[in-house]
DNA sequence: TCCCGGCTTTGCAACGTTGCAAAGATTAGT
DNA sequence: ACTAATCTTTGCAACGTTGCAAAGCCGGGA
């Protein structure tokens, strides 16, 4: 079987307590006894087991990461960011796809699952809303992302959707664009998607502040932001005869979509239209034209998110703090989608880049 | 504190036993009971704690999954099918990013990091070759995916490479083209990257079997296998000035920017270039226009690989079976860019299908 | 009424690890 | 050489759970 600390103990000749002070880098171990521990650890094979260390710690080492599905480009890619962050703490992170569905995503809070064997979990919830937001009251540490709840008594980490936004109506506008269409309104004025709401009135405040008004037939409804929903809005404002010579895309995905629309319909990008999207998905680096975007500062928020997590774990149930809300700066990346040259595998800092 | 099985035992009046049998749905509990114990679990709101489930039962319900990054795509549907399939059979799965690092592909096999919280690995490995087969050879469940090593002492999943690469380039031979090129081959000869030479070799056999001999002209290397190779190896493509009327790309993500350059270059698709792709990411169904792809069975993959997993772990020392090698059935999707007709949204069913 | 067999419930021990606190060993200072 | 201070090592207990095996309970048949 398994080699235990016993086993090591036994063959190094010691106690098992000094093979886990040794096992643990118990600063007071004799070098030579610390060499004869470490040979018969490596003579066996012997790892930790991390149940045991688990329940006599109180600690698993692992936390959770629940988001709707890797499938998506946006979760695939924040999912990565948060398994790099966790790890440089030696953090696990144990997967849970919610699916875009309420129940899942209720259970999650509920701590049903395999969740349970974590130290605190990252939620990314798509179907709760802020009518839920008593729920985020759990018992365990939980950190929340995007934009459905605010308020709530978890730390939040989200982004300035509403300024960054806002900055990406303003760079159409430095280039010289006035008729700015919009992808990605939500059909259903009823239903809040405040990522779709709060980028919506980014774009109006910047035409605003450029003294124009937003002409409702450049705003476009696409809903859920996939691809084909992109191409399909980008069709319908070309089929009407709309005037536009630049789009503001709320997600990278929409705007692909319309890229490859424009593409098709022989309107040249950037020259015609200039496009602009949001998140800045690597492969938005990749497509040709390569495409501008607003980064929200993904590793940012994948870096807070972790940290504030492990804030809580660490925290004695008396001192306590309150619920942070944190937004990471975003950046407003240019590259050839609207007029700026950037040539694949540059580094980030070699694109047109505006700061927060 | 979190209460455990003796809080719940102490406020429904039995024994810890009785609980916990409760919790673990054993048959004779009397229903009075089990209401009693149950109410009792809800009242304190109990969750079993399963680190010491996992040291008493020597099994932590979750497994581990290891790939290179999850901001590749196709790792990130691989990834999203083997957290539903883990799901099914109650298994969290904790991800563990090598970023196409060797030593850390190493050090997953050594059953380093978190991963030893888990009952067995499902491994995608991106660095280790065959000459590492000996490294397989661990201490823990462990499953192979790919075709980087075969002849391991563990069950591996991988695809029919060479048939459903024949069966591809015969896809195109089917629809009339004769001059296909290729795209994706790999660059050093004296590496082997077993994917690129077993569809490589499944293009030549097709070609041969038609009795066509294979024009070294038209076999473009491209690697890694991103979208930007893709694009580039087209575009070397088109400036050489070589006729060809096909293209079968190794993988979607190099078909993508293949297709995207046509565009560009004002081929139409499929009318002057049909396209064929390898994988059938989710994405490829959307692109514009729909690209045709070689379907390795993914979410069959996803599933072996759990089950054989599951089977390995559940197996007693003694009754060990020899290392099984599975190559799950493949699929030709044929899509708008090899000429078939295909909606958004439709069912897989209204493609173009066959089967292997 | 007594006994048998199945249904329910239970106490004990152990999974492998680390916190605690004390014991033993060593070194420096006087 | 003796004491104090420090360095090393150790045994014990406990983390929360479940396997084991036995005990208590019940109803039915003889």
């Amino acid at each position: 079987m398994t080699p235990t600390l016993r086993d090591v103990a036994r063959l190094a000749g010691v106690s098992v307590r000094t093979v886990s002070n040794v096992v643990n880098d118990y600063p007071h171990v004799r070098p030579t006894t610390r060499t004869r521990v470490l040979s018969a650890i490596d003579e066996l094979g012997y790892r930790p087991n991390l149940s045991a260390r688990g329940l006599r710690v109180g600690r698993t080492g692992v936390v959770g990461l629940a988001v709707p599905e890797l499938a998506q480009n946006y979760f695939a890619e924040l999912a990565d960011a948060i398994i790099r962050a966790a790890e440089t703490h030696n953090l696990g992170v144990v997967v849970e796809q919610t699916s875009g569905n309420r129940d899942r995503e209720i259970e999650v809070l509920s701590g049903g699952r395999p969740i349970r064997l974590t130290d605190g979990i990252v939620f990314s919830p798509e179907r709760l809303g802020q009518e839920d937001r008593d729920l985020l009251d759990v018992p365990f540490p939980l950190v929340l992302l995007g934009e459905r709840i605010f308020g709530g008594p978890t730390d939040h980490v989200t982004m300035h959707n509403v300024s960054s936004a806002k900055a990406a109506v303003e760079h159409l506008l430095d280039i010289g664009r006035r008729r700015i269409a919009l992808i990605g309104a939500h059909p259903d004025r009823r239903e809040a998607v405040r990522a779709a709401d709060l980028r919506l009135r980014g774009y109006r405040a910047a035409l605003e502040a450029a003294g124009m008004a937003a002409d409702p037939d450049l705003i476009r409804v696409a809903a859920p932001w996939h691809r084909e929903n992109g191409a399909e809005a980008m069709r319908e404002l070309l089929d009407a005869g709309i005037a536009f010579d630049s789009v503001f895309a709320l997600n990278d995905t929409l705007a692909l979509g319309a890229l490859r629309v424009l593409g098709e319909a022989g309107r040249q990008v950037p020259d015609d239209v200039a496009v602009i999207g949001f998140d800045n998905l690597d492969e938005s680096q990749f497509s040709v034209p390569s495409l501008s975007s607003v980064d929200p500062g993904r590793q940012e928020i994948a870096e807070t998110a972790v940290n504030l997590l492990i804030e809580r774990i660490n925290e004695t149930a008396d001192a306590r703090q309150s619920p942070r809300l944190i937004k990471p700066e975003f950046t407003i990346v240019a590259r050839e989608s609207t007029g700026f040259s950037s040539h694949v595998g540059d580094h980030a800092s070699a694109d047109g880049v505006t700061t927060a």
